[in-house]
DNA sequence: CTGTATCCTTAGGGATACTG
DNA sequence: CAGTATCCCTAAGGATACAG
C-alpha cells in the first residue's frame, strides 16, 4: 500500500513551445541556478558543499532541485570513488553547455547591480573573452 | 485608516554578494523573462500584448511583474503618444543588456529541448554570430 | 554523510469581478 | 484600456528531527 506522499516531483506542464519556456520550465526558480553556478565555476561536488554555500540552501529544497536536475538531464550522480559512503554529483554534458547563459548573466549582473560592485579587473575579465572569462570564473570561485 | 493589503510588492531580502544572486532576485521566477522575451524580440508594448502571449499570464501577475521590473530599472513606463489612454512600456538600457543572456538561454533550450525541435536552419542562425542572431529573432518573433 | 519526513508559514498564482 | 481587488487553493520554503 503506497501512501502518496508530498516530496514526489510532480512534472511542470508545458506552457508553450518557445524555448524560453522550455529553460524557465528547468531553471526558472530561486535556487536551480546558484547550484548550477556552484557545479560549473566553484568545483563543488557534493551535497555538503552545495549547502555550504551563502545563499544557505535548505536541505528539503537541495535534495528536491538536484533531484530535478538529474530528470531534466543537466546533472548526473554516481557514487564518489574517494569515499564509499558519499555522493558525487557531475553536470552532464547539456548542463555544461549552460556555462555561456550563465556568464551573461553574471556579465550583465555586474555591470547592473548597484550593490555588488564588482572590482575594475575583474570586470575586464569578465567582458573579455568568453572561455577565458568562464576559465578565469573557476579559479576566482572555486576549486 | 490604510489598510494593508496583502498586493504591495515585498522588497525580496538579498542572499549573497554573488551576482547570479542578484539576477535571481530580479530574474528568477517563471514569468519575468517571458515579458522580458516580448519586450526584447518580439517588439510588445502593451500590457494587451503581454496578456496575449502563449503563455496565458494573470493580469496580477503582469502587473506585479511589470512594476518590479520598473522598480528594477529594467523597464520603462511612458504615455503613448498614439493612444491617449494607453501605456507604454519599453526597456531601459539595462534591460537591453539581458540580450545577451537570453540569446544564450534560447540557444541551450533550442539546443537540448526534446520537445520543441527548432528547424535545422533556424538554429543554424541562433548558432551564429550573436548580433545577427537577435536580429533574426526579432524579425522572427515579432514586430 | 546524504538525504527524508514533517510541521507550519508565506508566497505564488488562477479566476473573476470590478474601477478610473 | 489598464489595471486592482478578492477569493481561494497550491507551491515554495524554512526549521528541525530523523533514517539508511
Amino acid at each position: 500500500m503506497t501512501k502518496m506522499t508530498k516530496m514526489q516531483t510532480c512534472k511542470i506542464m508545458r506552457r508553450s513551445d518557445c524555448p524560453v519556456s522550455y529553460a524557465l520550465e528547468v531553471l526558472g526558480d530561486r535556487w536551480t541556478l546558484l547550484i548550477i553556478r556552484d557545479l560549473l565555476f566553484a568545483g563543488k561536488q557534493h551535497y555538503r558543499q552545495f549547502l555550504g554555500s551563502d545563499e544557505k540552501i535548505a536541505t528539503n529544497i537541495l535534495a528536491d532541485r538536484l533531484r530535478r536536475l538529474q530528470a531534466a538531464g543537466i546533472v548526473k550522480k554516481g557514487p564518489d570513488p574517494k569515499n564509499r559512503r558519499a555522493f558525487l554529483y557531475e553536470l552532464t554534458p547539456k548542463g555544461n553547455d549552460l556555462a555561456p547563459a550563465l556568464l551573461e548573466l553574471i556579465r550583465w549582473a555586474a555591470r547592473h547591480d548597484p550593490d555588488s560592485a564588482v572590482p575594475d579587473d575583474y570586470m575586464r575579465v569578465l567582458d573579455g573573452d568568453r572561455d577565458q572569462a568562464i576559465a578565469s570564473l573557476k579559479s576566482a570561485l572555486g576549486d
